[in-house]
RNA sequence: GGUCCGGUAGUUCAAUUUGGUUAGAGCACCGCCCUGUCACGGCGGAAGUUGCGGGUUCGAGUCCCGUCCGGACCGCCA
């Protein structure tokens, strides 16, 4: 029998015969049999196990057994939102067993709630994922890449792979990971960058979803050392504000998508989507930096860059007073943006350079890019960068670049404000930070 | 890199303040009961080198020293 989904499920007549395998979830036994919860590839279904029909199935029964459940579907209304489809059951007839754990799982699958610290939780991965809750959350990250992908590709961007390991980085000053390269010294990458800058001279519009790894010793909740990047780069752009409003029609798509395929688990998370945006209100730093001080007594103004604590007041600015959970940020100081960024021609010592910021965190960084040769060169320079070390990015622009610019997205972090996690480690299926590289 | 906090059954916690009987409880696990449950219910059982090493004491989970592991915040950074 093909793969049936939890929809087709439900929409299937009374009476139907149906062979469905998955895991054993939970079990509930009662007097006369056992209702049993089967984790299947898009939900989970409550199946029921009579002891006058399926006695020896019944007693070698165990959570997390693998197996095939045959019988026939019924109607049920079910209250429990973890299960789905919550209209339908199945009268279990026969019991297939393909696979018995060896010893019983050391987390608690079959509650509501995983009750483990972050710490347990990341060190347990394997099983804790078998969590309803927790593997939702992946199937959010997940979608939230499928709408970038989809909403890009509809957008005439082309999704491009570029190497993860590379002669040197790109952000210059953030610590980098060296790895021994057959008898050489190569990194791992810190971003597409250089990439997708070269790919627009022959694509125009590329995007990339793929790891990137920073080797910075950070211990906090929205810090890890590898992690998702949904980076775009577009051609033919007259500042940093064309990326920002590709921006708003992407979030847009992506939060449709979460709305339209994911309902499921946001319902079980609990999750609060924000509305779909037609635009999102901009400050400048300067601004931002007013915002935060008014806000908090705390003298902010003339700082280069935003602290988490002004990220965190001026989301609460945005959404009380312009009603909006998203708010970008413009104009950062020439001197706290990477070489390739734009300086604004209208602004003095500041670029054409923006981060979003959602629900309190920064989860997007992006700017207008600097596409002519001489200018490249000279703000290397005067960084203290030697542009030899740049040969094949320049190459690039020596044979000429379109003006362009771009963004990238950490997944984790997006995906962590929406479902209100804590800790980004929580968004991310295994991840690595300076204690973690197991599992 | 700095400051602070923590480590007790598989797991989440209690007992540490004031050293004192056999280190308790919920969930999971094992056994029994329950004819429609709603991440059930009832009864019982098993489960511990209190991170590790040393010290003080008649007596240490508790106090002291060392060590290992982890967490939070700050610095720095998307």
């Amino acid at each position: 029998m093909p793969l049936v989904g939890a929809a087709e499920l439900s929409a299937m007549p009374e009476g139907s015969r149906v062979r469905l395998h998955g895991m054993v979830q939970r079990i509930r036994r009662l007097g006369w049999g056992a209702f049993v919860v089967l984790r299947r590839h898009d939900g989970l279904v409550q199946c029921v196990l009579e002891s006058g029909r399926t006695p020896e199935a019944l007693e070698k029964l165990r959570e997390e057994q693998a197996v095939a459940l045959e019988g026939t579907l019924a109607p049920a209304v079910i209250k429990d939102v973890s299960i789905n489809p919550r209209d339908r059951e199945l009268k279990v007839e026969s019991v297939e067993f393909l696979c018995t754990p060896t010893e019983p799982v050391q987390v608690d699958l079959t509650k509501k709630i995983l009750d483990l610290h972050t710490d347990t939780n990341l060190d347990l991965r394997p099983l804790s994922l078998r969590h309803p809750v927790e593997r939702a959350r992946l199937r959010i990250a997940e979608a939230i890449a499928g709408g970038f992908r989809d909403f890009l590709s509809s957008r005439g961007f082309t999704e491009i792979h570029t190497p993860k390991i590379c002669f040197a980085g790109a952000e210059g000053g953030a610590n980098i990971f060296k790895v021994q390269y057959f008898d050489r010294e190569a990194f791992l990458a810190q971003s597409p960058q250089f990439y997708k800058q070269m790919a627009v001279a022959f694509y125009e519009r590329v995007f990339e979803v793929g790891p990137v790894f920073r080797a910075e010793p950070h211990q906090t909740s929205r810090h890890i050392n590898e992690y998702t990047s949904l980076d775009f780069e577009m051609g033919f752009i007259e500042s940093h504000e064309d990326v920002m409003a590709m921006e708003i029609h992407l979030l847009r798509q992506v939060i449709e998508t979460l709305s339209a395929k994911r309902g499921y688990e946001l319902d079980l998370l609990g999750a609060k989507l924000p509305p779909p945006p037609d635009s999102i209100p901009s400050v400048t730093l300067d601004e931002a930096h007013e915002i935060a001080s008014s806000a908090s007594g705390r003298d902010f103004t003339g700082e280069p860059d935003l602290e988490p604590e002004e990220e965190r007041l001026v989301c609460r600015h945005s959404a009380e007073l312009w009603g909006s959970d998203f708010v970008f940020v413009t104009h950062f100081p020439t001197s706290k943006r990477p070489f390739y960024t734009m300086d604004d021609p209208a602004a003095p010592g500041k670029t054409r350079s923006f981060d979003l910021l959602f629900r309190g965190l920064e989860v997007t960084t992006g700017s207008q890019r600097i596409n002519e040769y001489e200018a490249q060169v000279e703000k290397m320079r005067a960084f203290g960068l030697d542009p030899a070390s740049f040969e094949s990015y320049l190459m690039a622009h020596r044979a000429g670049l379109p003006p362009h610019g771009g963004l990238a997205i950490g997944l984790e972090r997006l995906t962590a404000r929406i479902l209100d996690i804590e800790n980004v480690r929580l968004a991310t299926m295994f991840p690595r930070d300076a204690k973690r590289l197991t599992p």
